[in-house]
DNA sequence: AGCCTTTGACCAGCG
DNA sequence: TCGCTGGTCAAAGGC
């Protein structure tokens, strides 16, 4: 799908237009809760095994822009797109991250779960551990039919993304939407094209199945606020913080202390299985969510160093993120408790988290459509329209495990870690119908081979 | 004691 | 039907 980058026009970008406001990252309260999005919505994140320091965006990354611009909306549709969203190199890659995440923001779907922010008080204490994987349809963002309110913001002069900080955890973090959702002034087309464009090169790459759980696109806001102002605070708070020697030293950490285990996305996770899978350069561990009748599942892809360079969620939590200490209890206390508060390993997966799971009340059900009726927590909404898009979104974190379901703490943990590898994310739909079913309508007025992408634009 | 990881075996889908 | 592949199961062992 990286490859896979078509232009549409949106007949209604005007509309979506009005709707964007500005993008600034400032955090706002809430975010939208990490709730549960679509149920078979699956999510993959891809990790790069290369960590790095930071991720700078120009001024106008195109991921950015995408945000920023109709794109605003993540509507659920908007996983459909396929695309890596960060280049290789720091800079490029945050564009596209960024950009991704604007159209995340701005989409009506986002918005929405942006309201539910939870868990945002909770602080980042397990910075160290890195992060975790998500499963579950959190990764998932199913574009509703609902479009956002126009917003304007100004443009960021520089996206840079905390190293750790994994896409995932951005997604579930719920500020990350609510921060996000005033700042973008781009249309929801032109993020689009711009995301597409750049997916072929970002490391990162998102693949959306169903949904983007609103919590993704919370996260995503906070993220993305982090990233402009380049501040590696640990603190939520969006704090100015150069990547300074502390996040440097926790990559250093994190590629010492890996080891085979989930990341931490704030579910407890329980492997069930390993295998070589063809095509994969790595060994691919199941893991299970041990929740109690909870059916999500990720899949991940771990290099030798550690570094997760591939997480697929599967299904929506059902149940919402453990408390840490009885994330302890209901997991592994002692391994959890040791390892996995460590921010080491920064792990882009956490969308699963908010954004798998689900919760019953209106107010998520509204804005996540679900594909996954197995919980039977998802709302009506989810189901409607894109439920059967199945989004995969690939990052590719240094190492990170993200423990964290809660926003700040992800946050933190984010900006405390430097060393994320590339996180490319990309948005793929399953047919071309389905990178249209974002709740809008695209026109194709164009396709050409673009250089260094074997797949035309 | 409980939970987790490991790992080989088993099963289902597909060509 | 056979072989391949991916996903899951479950016993064994460790923490
Ligand atoms: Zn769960």
């Amino acid at each position: 799908m990286n490859d896979a980058a078509e232009k549409l026009l949106c007949v209604e970008e005007e509309r979506e237009r009005e709707r964007f406001g500005t993008n600034q990252m400032a955090e706002n309260g809430g975010g939208g809760g990490g709730d549960g999005v679509g149920e078979e919505t699956a999510a993959a994140l891809r990790t790069g095994a290369a960590p790095r320091p930071t991720i700078a965006l120009p001024p106008r990354s195109s991921f950015e822009s995408l945000f920023r611009g109709g794109a605003s909306e993540v509507s659920p549709g908007p996983l459909t797109l396929v695309s890596s969203f960060f280049a290789e190199d720091a800079d490029s890659e945050c564009r596209s991250f960024t950009q991704l995440l604007v159209g995340a923001i701005n989409s009506p779907v986002a918005r929405r779960a942006g309201g539910a922010a939870k868990e945002q008080g909770k602080e980042a204490e397990k910075l160290s551990d890195g992060g975790e994987e998500d499963e579950g349809g959190g990764g998932l963002i199913r574009s509703g039919h609902n479009r956002p309110p126009s917003l304007e913001i100004s443009r960021p002069q520089i996206f840079t993304v905390p190293p750790g900080l994994s896409p995932a955890g951005l997604l579930d973090s719920p500020a990350f939407f609510s921060s996000a959702l005033g700042n973008f002034a781009m249309s929801h087309q032109e993020a689009l094209a711009q995301v597409t464009a750049q997916a072929a090169h970002s490391p990162f790459t998102m693949l959306t199945k169903a949904e983007i759980p609103s919590p993704f696109s919370t996260e995503l806001t906070n993220f993305s606020s982090q990233l402009i102002q380049e501040s590696p605070k640990p603190t939520h708070s969006t704090t100015k913080s150069v990547e300074g020697s502390e996040t440097f030293n926790k990559k250093s950490q994190l590629n010492t202390t890996v080891v085979d285990k989930p990341s931490h996305d704030g579910y407890n996770w329980r492997k069930y299985g390993q295998k070589i899978v063809k095509g994969s350069e790595y060994p691919r561990s199941y893991y299970k969510c041990t929740h109690p009748k909870c059916p999500v599942k990720k899949k991940l892809e771990r290099s030798v160093d550690g570094q997760v360079t591939e997480i697929i969620y599967k299904g929506r939590h059902n149940h919402e993120c453990p408390e840490p200490n009885k994330r302890t209890k209901e997991g592994n206390p002692s391994r959890l408790n040791g390892t996995n508060e460590h921010l080491d390993n920064l792990e882009p997966g956490s969308l699963g988290g908010h954004g798998n799971f689900s919760k019953p009340n209106n107010e998520t059900a509204a804005l996540f459509s679900n594909t996954d009726q197995e919980s039977g927590y998802g709302s009506p909404d989810q189901l409607s329209g894109s439920s059967d898009v199945e989004e995969v979104i690939e990052s590719r974190p240094d190492e990170g495990d993200e423990d964290e379901c809660d926003p700040k703490r992800r946050k933190m943990a984010a900006s405390s870690q430097k060393t994320s590898n590339e996180p490319r994310i990309i948005v793929q739909t399953r047919s071309e119908v389905d990178l249209l079913d974002d709740g809008y309508r695209w026109r194709k007025y164009g396709q050409k081979v673009v250089k260094g992408n074997p797949n035309p634009r």
